[in-house]
DNA sequence: CATATCGCTACGAAATCCGTAGCACAAGGG
DNA sequence: CCCTTGTGCTACGGATTTCGTAGCGATATG
């Protein structure tokens, strides 16, 4: 499974989350993501488009693929289990 | 989703993945992470045993806990939509 | 010209990770 | 008693990654 060391960068599961809903500019993403390093942001959007997961539109800005909406659709279950672990841990 | 932030720590979700079938022992538990560095894979396990994920027994090695298993089951939908992502990136 | 916003880059400091060696402990055999 | 083997795990210095801040070039608006 590549796509699990793919996943486990700083910031990327979370770049996907945001951008679950709407498409957001590289500036609206970065103040979401608790202000993250521009650097770092677009490297992991770079490294996002290049496996066809993320594009960029130079209007309406940073959104999800058909791929990256499948994607966030199968991350979907993890939603309902981190409301769970929530309650318990704290 | 704090979650999303504990599980993109890297190796975490490798280590979640090689524990899927069977308990590990630390070492073999190194050996299938492609050997990564002792000193992260102890602070990631000592992470995940924190939350309740993991445990550790003092015989059988490191197991998953049934939270553990739970969160492994809806990150399972990852699963086929790795293949075909793969098929279409190489 | 001034202002504002956009995506994005530069760069030094801080945090993290890697690679290797080895410690302390326990179990088994001679 | 010693020797070997295996365990979880730590130490430490160097390599890598991330952070935080400032700012560039381009575009649009007044």
């Amino acid at each position: 499974m590549a796509l699990l060391d793919l996943l486990g960068r700083r910031w990327l599961l979370r770049v996907l989350w945001e951008l679950r809903g709407e498409s957001l500019s590289f500036r609206a993403l970065r103040a979401r993501c608790d202000a993250v390093s521009p650097s770092v942001l677009n490297a992991r959007l770079a490294e996002l488009r290049e496996v066809g997961i993320v594009t960029l539109d130079p209007d309406a800005g940073y959104a999800l693929t058909r791929d990256g909406r499948a994607l966030l659709e199968a991350l979907a279950p993890l939603q309902g289990w981190a409301e769970r672990w929530a309650r318990r841990i704290g």
